[in-house]
DNA sequence: ATAGCGCGCTTGATATATCAAGCACCTTCT
DNA sequence: AGAAGGTGCTTGATATATCAAGCGCGCTAT
């Protein structure tokens, strides 16, 4: 009684006030244009159809980071993003909503791809809400 | 070609030679003089004194990320060194051409404190060992 | 029409993480 | 001595992640 789990989220606008993991996720998968048994092999074997589909419909709760680490590599996307939304991170002392943040092209000097200087931005974020 | 699950025992040296995430975790919590009450309260619950003794003797495969953050966090250590014993981090290709890191220097600019430093170090061999 | 294929989806089964409650043992007290 | 409390540990119960196998539907083709 002490707490109903289901007041979900079709639309979870939690933290960011985004979408849920697995719609954002789904909505990914059609941008790229893939089935969920292409994603399936794509990932080879990592992630199964099935359990894409309960994923993008929010039936599961927290897929494992590697299951969102082959998603996110797959799709080309932050993998800390993920695990924010899959409730991993606390968003408590996230940024002002919606502000992008400055930029870290010190980074540049250890050879970091666009996206691995996305990805550390993220994972500072990711470390400091924890440190709360 | 399968890789069959060896459920090998006490001391299990596997990516860096190093003993098993549950001996490792009880030589630190030994080494911080706390029982396993204590950092069930330290972490404010997170981690139950039954759980982390199944932890510290190998009977938990893989503890969540939640889990070892909030032992990294207590004991002061690398996460990412925690996940990467827990086999969320496979080490396989550590070196992709004869790659090896500096120091991070810049990283300051971003007010990190050296055990930031030290994360965003270990997380960036994480991305990259991941990335194939 | 119908055979086939691809699609998203459901479900039963299995593995595993996690904890509350308890047990056996060992130190101090009084 | 016995009570009281600390120690690591075991275990039964519960929740959840994950997949193989299958279902029904919409497409093309013959």
């Amino acid at each position: 009684m002490a707490e109903t789990k289901e007041r979900d989220s079709a639309t979870t606008e939690s933290s960011t006030g985004e979408i849920s993991l697995g719609k954002y996720l789904a909505s990914i998968r059609k941008d790229r244009k893939l089935s969920l048994r292409a994603v399936e092999e794509r990932t080879k074997k990592q992630v199964s159809n099935a359990y894409l589909s309960q994923i993008e419909n929010d039936q599961i709760k927290q897929p494992s980071p590697n299951t969102l680490n082959a998603l996110a590599e797959l799709y080309e996307i932050s993998l800390e993003k993920l695990m924010v939304k899959a409730g991993y991170i606390t968003p408590s002392s996230k940024r002002k909503s919606g502000e992008r943040h400055g930029r870290v092209a010190t980074f540049a000097e250890h050879n970091l791809t666009p996206e691995e200087e996305q990805e550390l931005m993220d994972y500072l974020e990711f470390m400091r809400s924890r440190k709360k």
